[in-house]
RNA sequence: GCUCGGAUGGUGGAAUGGUAUACACGAAGGACUUAAAAUCCUUUGGUCGCAAGACCUUGUGGGUUCAAAUCCCACUCCGAGCACCA
């Protein structure tokens, strides 16, 4: 009776062996006693680090960390130095609201927590180098964050201010705009107000160019690196000034990406929030509606900018929504290049906070314009002749054929006698062309004339969508921002001596809801001496935001017990930047731009040596339920890992949720799929232990591979290049399907060598090994079990990665498909090699063809060598 | 509305111009068993056919090519991101 293969038992015993070998240690220069030996290649592997909810681990967690581990194992094999730690991200509201349910300290729950994760991490067998651990809420950790914060501080990059910012009134804090989702609160849905309130912001806009230009070397997914430009938002336009007819001191600036339309401006509009409607409001500027404007300000004042976002959203407005305002009575402004007078509205389809909160319009070049000027009937002037036009479209048909004439149309012309045809047509488009009507620039191209009409009216301006990031938080479950406020000296920054400036206890964490965090309560930690002067001062109260720790954790875990440095500078230039990255697509434009924006502030100020953190990215594709809804304690759908490895064992885990399907595809969990994997892990383990019982049979005779095994020993070839070439591309679901194949066919063989009893071994010891070797990043635990009963001493994690050979991969014998018009009608196996006339005679002599081919004659004949033969009939 | 992905058996998926459906699950039949589980063997895209075989098939419709899941054009549906950014 053969022993069964009992994944308990094994599990455990290796968990714990390992643990003694001290085998995850991070080699060569990672060594805590500082004597660095900075050499041989490095391999830098991370995860984004989870948030330590009290739910624990659900399947989906470990997918992302399955990967990085196979990917550092088999690079460990391949000898490079492997960087492979793990951490914790433990700062923000999930952990404070527990405290404020249950009355316990954040920073139980959170080492409770702590410690759950890592048990159920633990059993999945990882090869995290512990001694690396992170904690974003220790002391030793956020001294650096704060550091990090004076730096910036220190710059000119952190800065006080009074705008009005996103105020979620449920969590009851100021929020950046990347914590926003369509105008809600990220975390609990509530809808955003805005709030004026003295906070703390980090100017990210000083970045955005490099943020966008370093994009383009990076090796991560196109979408994610989309979502960025997006984020950021740049655009390149003119800052172009229109003065006010009867007071010509008075200007109003827009902002535009066309400034080749500025011919075509019929109106102006301003933001509810515009320093013109202010100057009326307060009647330094006379108008004759006054109590319209004022009216309209009032109604619109209210809507937010991420209201009046969350409306657009609503899906039977459609594109954009139903535009209104009002026309300011009694302000006229000039367009510095015709001369004309034209008319000034506020509206709420300008934003306040873009630009310089007025547009000039030009409805005949822009949708919104178009639909603005259609509503109030305003007019429209064409300045710009397509270069190309639609076919379908009346309007352009017409003008067609007046080719000749394009630069002197009479636009009011055209109008009036193709009406119809224009209201069923095209009434606007907003491409580049041929400007016309247009003065001198008549005739010349947008781009040509942009540039002129900008330099002749106007100046250059870049605009960016990207806002500086609030850094403030009004809550207490964050590193506290490490100022103090002195009445005589003002700002002061916390000197880097004292640093950390450490949380205090409190009695309530719940926020106060005033704009001011629950440490402004403490009265004992408030009031403190100004570093300065030694004055009376105050403490900052405003914490960070949750993103904060996670800005530069990466660097902390390169030199995590180093006390006088955030890093050491040799370290950091031997293990960064991260090689490759892994996690979730959801931060894309948090995590990823926050950490790029410190990363960059940190090269810049000498701490890195490289621009950028993370040099190749990999999404991990979320891992749904059984009922395809997401993993959520809410829908009662969560599968726990612990339950699965014990029911079915860490290593059919891994290569269970490996083997599910592309690595970065969200797919849902299916528990009865679990089978497959184990059953593959079974066949090598049966395999094994009877390869080990014959060895002991036959004692100290050497085997030999049988003749008919050269294609085994090929197989066996193939096998390890593509599984190799797989992990390296994160193709783990194609590894594991080809080391299927091979175990297969092993079987196979077996069971025929078995019967047949022929001389020679189709299996041997070292044709096994070979594979169990290339298995072991994706099931540790049962190859090294066999790997140990197989006679070996030393672990088979700290083997060499076995190496192919080329000319093994190389079949002998080869299909060739016979095909007529593209048709498959035969096929036929020959020596590799075989030329055009010889594949073709071979083919013309087959039946099947000479079926088909009796009544008629070849044509062309196509041979792609090695493969396919083509008649064409 | 814009941008980017995607659509392949009963299911997850493989194949990126050259044998479509690898690998796995499920299902059906068989062996072993008192029985069941496990294991092993066989079959498994569809239609017609006793069979040999033929024809069809990668969301839909066109096109390029000796040859298309793969390239091009149009469309339908699904997913993600952005969303009045001038």
């Amino acid at each position: 009776m053969q022993e069964s293969y009992n994944h308990r038992k094994i599990e455990e015993k290796w968990r714990k062996n390992w643990q003694k070998m001290e085998l995850y240690k991070t080699s060569g220069p990672s060594t805590s006693s500082g004597q660095a030996d900075l050499k041989g290649e490095k391999e830098y592997v991370l995860d984004m680090f989870p948030y330590p909810s009290g739910d624990g681990l659900h399947v989906g967690h470990p997918k992302g960390y399955i990967a990085t581990d196979i990917y550092s194992r088999m690079k460990k094999m391949q000898g490079k130095n492997i960087l492979h730690p793990m951490g914790f991200d433990a700062f923000g509201l999930p952990a404070e609201n527990y405290a404020i349910k249950n009355k316990v300290h954040p920073k139980i729950a959170v080492d409770k927590n702590v410690k759950k994760f890592k048990e159920q991490l633990e059993k999945i067998g990882f090869n995290y180098d512990w001694d690396r651990e992170i904690n974003t809420t220790n002391p030793e950790y956020y001294r650096w964050t704060q550091w990090i914060f004076l730096k910036l501080l220190e710059k000119g990059l952190a800065y006080e201010s009074e705008e009005p910012i996103n105020w979620c009134p449920s969590c009851q804090t100021g929020l950046a705009n990347e914590d926003l989702d369509g105008g809600k609160c990220e975390r609990c849905g509530s809808v955003i107000e805005q709030k004026k309130m003295r906070q703390w912001v980090l100017k990210i806009t000083d970045y955005a160019d490099k943020l966008l230009e370093d994009l383009e070397d990076l090796d991560w997914p196109e979408y994610i690196k989309e979502s960025q430009r997006n984020w950021i938002g740049k655009s390149e336009g003119a800052l172009l000034q229109f003065k006010i007819l009867n007071d010509k001191s008075q200007k109003i600036e827009v902002f535009t990406t066309r400034a080749d339309t500025l011919f075509g401006v019929t109106y102006l509009v301003v933001a509810p929030e515009h320093e013109l409607i202010k100057k009326i409001l307060n009647h330094e500027l006379r108008i004759m509606n006054y109590e319209e404007v004022r009216e309209y300000s009032e109604k619109t004042k209210n809507k937010t900018e991420i209201e009046r976002t969350a409306e657009g959203k609503n899906p039977s407005i459609g594109s954009g929504q139903a535009k209104t305002g009002v026309k300011i009575e009694g302000i006229t402004v000039i367009n510095p290049a015709t001369g004309d007078e034209v008319p000034v509205f506020v509206a709420d389809y300008v934003l306040g906070n873009y630009g310089t909160g007025a547009v000039m319009a030009v409805p005949a070049h822009d949708e919104r314009d178009f639909e603005f000027a259609k509503k109030y009937n305003l007019a429209r002037k064409c300045v710009i002749r397509p270069l190309s036009f639609p076919k379908e479209k009346v309007w352009f048909k017409n003008w067609q054929k007046k080719e000749e004439s394009y630069g002197m149309v009479d636009f009011d012309k055209v109008l009036e006698k193709d009406k119809d045809k224009i209201l069923s047509g095209h009434e606007w488009h907003t491409r580049e062309g041929i400007l016309i009507n247009s003065g001198e620039f008549d005739g010349m191209e947008s781009e040509e004339a942009r540039r002129k009409i900008t330099k002749k009216f106007g100046k250059k301006q870049v605009k960016y969508k990207l806002r500086d990031w609030v850094f403030s938080r009004q809550r207490y479950w964050g590193e506290p921002i490490p100022v103090v406020h002195c009445e005589k000296c003002g700002v002061v920054a916390v000197p880097g001596k004292d640093l950390p400036v450490t949380l205090p206890k409190v009695e309530r964490y719940e926020p106060t809801g005033t704009g001011e965090s629950p440490l402004a309560n403490i009265k004992d930690w408030v009031n403190t001496k100004c570093p300065k002067c030694g004055g009376e001062a105050r403490r900052e109260t405003n914490t960070m935001p949750q993103w904060a720790g996670s800005s530069w954790y990466y660097l902390r875990y390169i030199d995590p017990k180093n006390s006088k440095k955030l890093v050491e500078k040799e370290k950091e230039k031997y293990w960064s930047p991260v090689d490759v990255y892994v996690g979730g697509a959801e931060h894309a434009t948090r995590h990823l731009i926050y950490a790029r924006f410190w990363h960059k502030f940190l090269f810049d100020i000498g701490i890195v040596n490289y621009k950028e953190p993370f040099k190749k990215l990999y999404n991990v594709g979320l891992i749904l339920a059984e009922d395809g809804k997401k993993m959520s304690k809410r829908y009662n759908n969560v599968v726990n890992p612990d339950d699965i490895v014990e029911t079915w064992g860490a290593d059919t885990l891994r290569l269970y949720e490996m083997f599910m399907g592309p690595f970065n595809q969200e797919i849902a969990w299916n528990t009865d799929n679990m089978i497959g994997p184990r059953r593959f892990l079974e066949k090598i383990w049966k395999l094994t232990l009877k390869l080990k019982a014959k060895s002991l049979e036959k004692k100290n005779k050497s085997f030999k591979l049988s003749a008919s095994s050269s294609q085994l020993d090929s197989l066996l070839h193939k096998t390890v290049k593509k599984v190799g070439e797989d992990i390296e591309d994160f193709k783990f679901n194609t590894a594991i399907s080809t080391m299927m194949i091979f175990v297969n066919e092993l079987e196979k063989i077996e069971k025929i060598t078995t019967h047949k009893k022929s001389q020679g071994e189709p299996l041997t010891q070292e044709v096994l090994e070979k594979f169990l070797k290339i298995l072991a990043p994706f099931a540790p635990h049962i190859t090294e079990e066999l790997w140990e009963r197989l006679g070996n001493k030393n672990s088979i994690h700290l083997e060499k990665w076995p190496e192919y050979d080329k000319s093994k991969i190389i079949e002998e014998k080869v299909n060739i498909v016979v095909q007529i018009n593209g048709k498959i009608r035969a096929q036929f196996e020959v020596e590799i090699g075989i030329s055009e006339n010889e594949a073709k005679d071979k083919a013309l002599s087959m039946p099947e063809i000479q079926k088909w081919l009796s009544s008629s004659e070849i044509r062309k004949t196509i041979f792609v060598p090695n493969k396919i033969i083509n008649f064409v009939v």
